[in-house]
Parts: C-alpha cells; sequence; structure tokens
DNA sequence: CACCGTACTATACACTGTACGTTATGGATG
DNA sequence: CATCCATAACGTACAGTGTATAGTACGGTG
C-alpha cells in the first residue's frame, strides 16, 4: 500500500473538481485548500500544476471557454454575430462563476483565442476593415460581459431574500419628488434587469447601428 | 488625558479613509483592519457604522456615484445620453475601485438613484415609451460598466510588466495557421483595448440604433 | 451624583493563500 | 536487477483576512 500515491492528480482533474466547486459553492466559498480537501490531498499539492490561485482560475476559464460552439457558416454575417453573442451570454448563465473569471483577470489562453478568432473571423468577411473589426470585436465582447455579470448579479440577488427586501426599501424610501423617473419606471426596471429579451434588445441595438457601416 | 476618546469617528470620516486606501492600494489590498490602523482605531470600531464589509463597499460606491455632474439641459437627448455615459466612464477611469464596486454589489443609496434619474429623465423627455425606456437604461449602463471595466483591467494589465510579457507570449504562440484572424489583427486588437476613441465607437453604435428607434 | 446607552477595545476563531523544507516513489539508467 | 534522481505530494508555519463575542469607559440625561 503506498503512503504517498502518485499521479493522482493531473490539471484537467484539478480543473473540473474547482469548476465543480466555483458552482455549487459559487466563486466566493471557493478556496485552493476545498478544492485540495474534495481530492483528499493536501493544499500545496496543487501548486505542482498551477503558480498560484490565479493560475488555476484562468485554466478554468479557458476550460469553460472551450464549450462554445463553432460559429455556424451558412448565415448571414449579423446573424453569426447574434449567435456568437448569444452562446457566450447562455454559457455564462449556465456558469455563472464565468462572469468573474471574464471580469477579473486578463485574458489568456487557446480556447479563449478560439472564440475571438471565430467573431474576427466573421467581421472580417463581411468585410470589415482590420480597425473596425477590432473595434467591433472589442465592444461586443465588453457588451456582453457587461450586460450578462449585471444580470447573473441581479438574478443572485433576487434569490437572497434578506438583500431583495433591502431593495425594495430603498426603492420605497425615494420620494416621487425627487425621483419621479425611477419611481415610475420601477416596475419595468424590475422587469429589464435582465432576460433574453433585454439581452438581445442592447445586441440588436448595436447590430443596427453596425448594419448602418456595412462595407459596401 | 482621555484613555477611550469618543466621537472621533464618523461614517463619512471611514468612508473617506477606505476611498483613500482603495485608490492608493487597489481594490485588493484593501482591508478593514486597514482603514482601521489608519484611522488610529481597532478593527471592530468600524462596525459601529458598518455592518459589514459590503456595507461599507456600498458606502464608498454611492459616495462616487455622487461626484457625478448633473445632465446638461440646453443640448439635444442623444447629446444627454452622451454626456450621461461618458461622465460615468470618466468617474469610472478616475477612481478605478468604482469598476469592482458597481459589478460585484447590487446597486443602492440614494445618490446612486439620483444618476438613473438623470438618464432615465432624459428618456422619457425624448418620448421613449416606459419599457424602452427601462431597456435603454439597462443596456447602456451595462455597456459603460462592460466597457470601461475592461479598459481598467487592460490597462492596469500592461502597468504589470509580468502580466504583459505573459500576454506577449501567448499571442505569439498562436499560430497564424489556427488563428489567421487573431494573429492578423493583433495590432489593432491592442489599441483598441481602451481609450475615448473605442469607447465612443461602441456608444454611437448603441446611439445610431437608438436614433432609428426615435418616437414620431 | 447616578445611570445607561453607546462608542470603542480586546480577545479569539475559523479561514485564507502560499513560502519553505522534507519525504518517498516511480521511471530511467547502469 | 540494483541504483539514482527528478518530482509529486506532504507537513508545518506565517501573515493575513472578516467578524463574533464580551468587556470597558465615556458623555449626555435623569
Amino acid at each position: 500500500m503506498a503512503r504517498t500515491p502518485r499521479n493522482t492528480l493531473s490539471s484537467e482533474l484539478i480543473v473540473r473538481t474547482a469548476l465543480e466547486l466555483m458552482e455549487s459553492k459559487g466563486t466566493d466559498g471557493f478556496s485552493l485548500r476545498g478544492v485540495a480537501a474534495e481530492l483528499g490531498v493536501g493544499p500545496m499539492a496543487l501548486y505542482t500544476y498551477f503558480r498560484n490561485k490565479d493560475d488555476l482560475y484562468d485554466a478554468v476559464r479557458d476550460h469553460l471557454m472551450g464549450l462554445l460552439p463553432a460559429v455556424p457558416e451558412d448565415v448571414e454575417w449579423p446573424e453569426q454575430v447574434r449567435f456568437v453573442c448569444r452562446s457566450l451570454r447562455l454559457l455564462m448563465l449556465q456558469h455563472p462563476c464565468l462572469a468573474q473569471l471574464l471580469s477579473g483577470r486578463p485574458l489568456s489562453g487557446h480556447e479563449t483565442a478560439r472564440v475571438a478568432e471565430g467573431l474576427l473571423g466573421v467581421l472580417r468577411r463581411a468585410g470589415f476593415d482590420p480597425e473596425t473589426a477590432a473595434r467591433t470585436h472589442t465592444t461586443l465582447f465588453t457588451y456582453v460581459l457587461g450586460a450578462t455579470s449585471w444580470e447573473i448579479q441581479m438574478a443572485a440577488e433576487r434569490r437572497d431574500p434578506e438583500a431583495w427586501r433591502r431593495l425594495r426599501m430603498t426603492m420605497e424610501s425615494l420620494s416621487a419628488r425627487d425621483f419621479p423617473s425611477v419611481v415610475e419606471l420601477a416596475p419595468e426596471l424590475a422587469r429589464t434587469t435582465g432576460g433574453d429579451e433585454q439581452f438581445d434588445y442592447g445586441l440588436d441595438l448595436l447590430l443596427a447601428g453596425l448594419r448602418l457601416r456595412t462595407p459596401s
């Protein structure tokens, strides 16, 4: 019987376990020690495979980005753009930790590059010049990131009864004299904090603006 | 001489000190104990004024939102929208911690409501119906949040030589065969990770799309 | 003067990431 | 087969974190 069995770990196994923990306990409450315990291993064992916690974060992020589907080739470019943006949003909704993994760290990794390649290719083939393609890519990416992070954030809030109660309190404490529009639009604002319709509304605004710049 | 002098603290003083620490040491590296030490006080003293760390975060965020200027009234609504979005971005650039304070927590506080009131009022006065106004408000807010957070993130990355070197390495490791667009557009992508032009490009796309829906 | 709420202190706990040094194992080599 | 060594995993330790709990002394009010 081996006292310290070897080769029981691997980068992939650690990434999978880390992902499970992030999704069950949230990005807060996730810890290297938790992952190590789950694997029945000392905390320092992970440092054989990752230089530090951020390094593990990057690996998990890249693993998730690898789940994004390829861009369909038999549709017009606006549909392709829509597909890429929607896919990323759906992946973020399915794995809420991805929001924080994307906003907190710089992009890196091959899977992440593959996603960028997909969108950039669509824009280039549509005829946009290099600068416009790059600008559009950044704009679309940051829109999806911001909108979906917000959506996830608000959904989590709604699930926490204490936070939800406090939000109602602050809303009700606003006088209709000082904040007429906020008070009047409170129901609409509550309804537009997420959902497919809200996301597509912003995405359509961007696409409509983009169509006006369609090359020849 | 008073052994334990009283009333030396206040919410405002704590918020100001916390803000200073966040801006000098970054949102990481900020701690309740750090604030307390700066004030020459035990860590638990802060709990007289704030229920926990998140509560302090909310107060700092609302304080910063109070610095946003009022919307000018003598220009057309698209210019007003542009003004609000640019103002928020500039404030975030001036106080980088604001990015994390805005994305990590739900909105609350009177100053924050005042900002929402400003933008919603502009949209309502422009003639948009309640639902469209709310949707547009959320879209604009999440765009500014996402784009500017990303900009700040990338700027910080560029200042860290180690991270910058690693980014160059990953870029160069991408084969031009598998990632033609990414490799070809690398210089443009590096140039479009921030800056006024990049922000205005996305904002103009949104505004152009919005103009198509101008009521009557 | 006596009292009490409150502003602050002191101590303690459970937890974090990770630096450092040690040990034993499996595969390659002689 | 015997030997050696790179390395996978260990254990210990440290400097932090947020905050629960209990205690203390002050300032305003009766």
